[in-house]
DNA sequence: TATCTGTTATAGCTCATCTATATCAGATAA
DNA sequence: TTATCTGATATAGATGAGCTATAACAGATA
């Protein structure tokens, strides 16, 4: 199964694809120029309607990180970040950092963990396709 | 103002105010034990209903960050991290995290940036209450 | 012709969000 | 006592988000 969503989870189902698809971009499951599933079969995968899965598509391509061809379907966009920046995006990102990173402080996590864990997760995107380890 | 919301956000009311007492309370404008101002007091100066920042009060202490007495209002908890760990949170923190730091990798955002940004926004939480300078 | 693709429109259901009103108990101060 | 503050609770209504269901269309492909 490429992707993997939480029926009860409280984040919606087109955001939890949209940050699924997100996060294999990262981690380089998806690799940049490759294909997603179209829109009908990945419902049917989730059993979920198809119309959800056009939000989250919709929502992706919104963002500049993947493109849809009518007729080829939908595929990682090959440089997400060559495309127009969104104007105030990086204020935007900003500020979910700084609510992420006070709600961890609060909860009385250390700074040095913290940033320790953030360079950890950030490791893990480096790694290649899990098709084979770098020799 | 202690706090300002904006009204035309996707995120509810009851959440940005959730997330402006973290942030304050991570950056020490809202030190352990402080009191914060009452309900009605706080929706009568943001204009918005009390039920609304009843239901932000409500989620900040299920979160154990603040406590709540009939007579003395809200007030910062003195060590939330003291408090019984929720079952699970770190994993659920790791996941939104990776999230987080995955959408910014793929929008063109190199490792070491990210890892600055976080760092700085973790040296701001360092800082003493905005009241006066560290001489 | 049949089947796949994305796109669009409409409708309905459920639930979250927010507001509005009202009431209650308890503490505090004039 | 009277008045005013506090949080807590119940009910109701409006609005919109999220999800589903059904249908139809255009274009590409086999």
């Amino acid at each position: 199964m490429l992707l993997t969503i939480d029926l009860g989870s409280e984040v919606p189902l087109y955001q939890q694809i949209r940050d699924r698809v997100v996060e294999a971009i990262a981690g380089g499951d998806l690799a940049e120029g490759s294909a997603l599933p179209s829109i009908r079969q990945l419902a049917a995968d989730l059993a979920i309607n198809f119309h959800t899965v056009n939000k989250a598509y919709d929502l992706l391509r919104q963002e500049g990180i993947i493109r849809i061809n009518r007729k080829s379907g939908a595929m990682v966009r090959r440089d997400p970040s060559s495309g127009p920046p969104q104007p105030g995006y990086a204020d935007d990102w900003q500020a979910r950092l700084r609510t992420l990173l006070a709600e961890a402080t609060v909860q009385g996590m250390t700074a040095d963990e913290v940033l320790q864990r953030c360079g950890d997760t950030l490791a893990s995107f480096h790694t290649e396709p899990t098709t084979k380890e770098p020799a």
